[in-house]
DNA sequence: TGTACATCAGTGAACGCGCGTTCACTGATGTAC
DNA sequence: TGTACATCAGTGAACGCGCGTTCACTGATGTAC
């Protein structure tokens, strides 16, 4: 039978442990994260939060994978929109999502690829499917552009034979999800975008670019064009 | 006259907190910089550290300007023993010696452009002079490849007017060291190598990339043709 | 319908810890006479 | 050369603080009889 009345204040406490430490974050940075300001900020007392997480990793944990199945959401919520474009046009969307994301929640994006909280380590076999699966609509779109002839690598030197090697280490481990020059153009212009990003959320941009947005829509599309153009 | 007889155990105490502080930072990071760690290290007591640093902040202030020093000795010792070389020779060289400095002393970019230590709020009129100079070298190659004519512009899109006023403004303040399409070329030179940089510290790079200079090296020499080439 | 009982989310006190910073001090050093 | 003195780098105790985590508990809830 379904409770007939509610049992506490707060109704979906996980949940709001969950946003407070978000906020914390957004506030004081990561590695601030702390229970007994969450409690004091939810008007609970810190052990209550141990009937929801067995530690303050345990909690540090669960915000990374939520944030990287935010991420990969919104890259998938983007592949979804662009089911009739060409794939060039996805490329650009990706990116486009990617530093959307990124600004919407800064928090967020600083927690899963910013300096990782000391004293903190992310269990690897949480985090890294998570990871993975965020990036894998970037892996599938160049990996189409590949097969469909689209993605011009003969403007490039050829990958040297290490890098080959490295590659094929890596196309073998992840299932052969995509070709090894695929995969290299992922990273590639993974850490195109995420270097723009980074420098945007980290301040580092000269603070005359009113509008970083108008930078970063350029720079995806020289970008895009490069690869794919003419 | 000078003193004839050693004083203290350690000659250079300003400079020996400066080197604790560095390694407890590559250990802990740079939020878990402590004062009683470091006089713990070192032997001494916590407030023998106040003859020295007025504060935590002050030592963290002194860290940052310290990297940003080491920094720009390294991008000025490329650019120094490039003499000879043509400025597209001497931009590659530079992102070497970029990755270089930052593999070399991962906790010093970290600090300097990783997430910034919470509570801490570095003195702008410090540090900002300091980036500057680190990365002139960069902007001082660039403009010299537009000066010559070999900075190929013509093969990307046209700067919108929305960019170009940002970027003047840009240019103005510093001073006119630089065309607005240079300094715009800088910036986004400065992101493409950061975003690679970044993901190798920041271990996100494929564990695969055995030698992740392999790739950084291949990406450089795509991106200086890609400015430069033919 | 009424009472005794089990459940279990949240409490409050306590633990041991490390932190930045202050303060009055000590004691070796170099100097003035 | 010898003694009294000033300097000042480093000491040790203390402050008030916040932290993660443990533990026995309480008291409202829903349930079994």
């Amino acid at each position: 039978m379904v409770r007939p009345t509610i049992k506490k204040q707060i109704p979906n406490l996980q949940e709001a442990i969950k946003e407070t430490a978000w906020k914390q974050i957004a506030e004081f940075g990561a590695p601030a994260l702390s229970l007994r300001a969450i409690a004091r900020e939810l008007k609970i007392t810190a052990p209550a939060i141990y009937n929801y997480f067995p530690s303050r990793d345990h909690l540090a944990t669960a915000l990374i994978v939520d944030a990287f199945t935010s991420l990969g959401d919104s890259q998938k919520a983007a592949q979804t929109a662009a089911k009739n474009m060409d794939s060039a046009a996805l490329l650009a969307d990706l990116g486009l999502a990617y530093r959307n994301w990124a600004v919407t929640y800064p928090q967020r994006y600083q927690l899963i690829f910013g300096t990782p909280i000391p004293g903190y380590n992310a269990p690897e076999d949480t985090t890294t499917p998570a990871a993975a699966w965020a990036l894998l609509p970037l892996i599938e779109t160049i990996q189409q552009l590949y097969n469909d002839g689209d993605l011009h690598l003969e403007r490039f030197a050829k990958l040297s034979a290490k890098l080959k090697s490295m590659l094929e280490a890596w196309k073998k481990f992840s299932g052969n999800v995509a070709e090894a020059e695929a995969l290299y153009t992922a990273y590639v212009v993974w850490a195109r975008v995420h270097g723009l990003v980074m420098l945007e959320l980290g301040g580092q941009i000269p603070s005359f670019f009113t509008d970083p947005g108008e930078l970063f829509r350029r720079e995806v599309a020289t970008m895009v064009n490069q690869y794919t153009g003419e």
